[in-house]
DNA sequence: GAGACGTGGAT
DNA sequence: TATCCAAGTCT
């Protein structure tokens, strides 16, 4: 299969999918407008997490900051605390920084050329890609997972996608055949038929696809073999203790290195290592706290992309708030610190039910 | 270019 | 339970 062969393939695209998106397109909340603050912000969330994750926290995050102006102004604990639990935080942060960068340096109006969009913290090509062809109708690629997929199908390659320059490829190969109009319609086209046709586990539905007529791996049978994607690498495991310390219906956290896993949130006192009850009670007493009685124990394991945590969980009464820990209470801890998964899910979903129950 | 960076759902 | 993943970016 010649290059020129697969640009022969891809350009038979617009025209089948740009119809298709139109009678199937999801309605989805971020599809509602070409707002580019509303655009950028989905995309971000979206980012390696699901449409159905990402729902109630785009409706949260708009209502408390419906504008820009307002991302650009508001605490970084706040925001943290709307982002919580979504993960990979720095899109959170990089998120102000733009909106700063808009706000303070661009008289607030979105930068309206991929060149400039790409210039934002926390954008990269796929996300500028999107945006500007979406708000902006520009004729730039955006290519995500989706994408990837459905390309090494429609032209059969075997290259792994995983790979930066596999993205390349796809990109300027794409680029080569995008509509002079409708843009974005083009890029979503491409996604959605992805995400509801051409889908990532289990077979494609190559009965509703458009391209079907056209589609190399439907053609040869190879669909089942593509996209190709390299193994992963096993995750490390780390053993830790966490502390969850109580004292008068307060409880302990403190804020993580600002570099690394988790970096700058909150969380439980923690140590390396895999630490018996005495232990980790000697542990507990040399951060000043004097300990009334051991509560609980518990274990817990928490899986992150590239590490797993194994952790062994202590719940000491204190007979004193250490100053090497802030003691928010336990109503504070709920609404108001950003606590990630890894260390929330010591927690029950009910504030009342953690105190009748300390 | 490989590895860091979170989470919850599907298989 | 184990593995893979979902609309990537940064270093």
């Amino acid at each position: 299969m010649t290059q020129e062969k697969r640009t022969e393939l891809l350009k038979k695209l617009p025209e089948a999918l740009i119809p298709w998106y139109r009678e199937n397109a999801r309605e989805l909340p971020w599809r509602k407008d070409r707002e580019p603050y509303h655009i950028w912000l989905s995309e971000i969330m979206l980012q390696q997490t699901r449409v159905e994750a990402v729902k109630d926290y785009y409706h949260r995050f708009l209502k408390k900051l419906p504008r820009i102006e307002d991302l650009a102004r508001c605490d970084e604990a706040d925001l943290l605390k709307l982002w919580e639990g979504l993960g990979y935080y720095n899109r959170a942060r990089n998120l102000q920084k733009s909106a700063k960068m808009i706000v303070f340096e661009n008289n607030g109006v979105f930068p309206s050329e991929y060149s400039e969009i790409l210039r934002l913290p926390g954008i990269g090509e796929y996300t500028a890609g999107a945006i500007a062809s979406n708000c902006f109708d520009e004729p730039v690629a955006a290519v995500d997972g989706n994408v990837l997929r459905v390309i090494s199908r429609i032209i059969e390659m075997y290259d792994d996608i995983l790979k930066p320059a596999t993205k390349k490829y796809v990109k300027a190969k794409l680029e080569k055949v995008y509509p002079k109009k409708d843009c974005g319609d083009f890029t979503q086209s491409l996604m959605e038929l992805g995400a509801i046709v051409c889908v990532p586990s289990g077979p494609p539905k190559c009965k509703l696809c458009p391209a079907e007529a056209f589609c190399l791996a439907h053609q040869h049978g190879t669909e089942a073999e593509l996209p190709v994607k390299e193994k992963k690498k096993p995750r490390r495991i780390e053993e830790r203790t966490v502390f969850l310390l109580s004292c008068e219906g307060k409880i302990a956290v403190r804020k993580r290195d600002t570099a690394g896993l988790l970096a700058g949130m909150w969380e439980f006192p923690n140590v390396e290592g895999k630490r018996s009850p005495s232990e980790a009670a000697a542990v507990a007493e040399s951060w000043g706290c004097s300990l009334a009685e051991l509560e609980r124990e518990t274990f817990r394991k928490h899986i992150f992309s590239h590490v797993e945590w194994h952790m062994s969980c202590y719940y000491f009464r204190c007979n004193e708030a250490s100053d090497n820990f802030y003691w928010p209470k336990i109503h504070e801890l709920y609404s108001r610190i950003a606590l990630p998964t890894a260390f929330r899910q010591f927690l029950t979903d009910d504030p009342e039910h953690y105190l009748n129950n300390a």
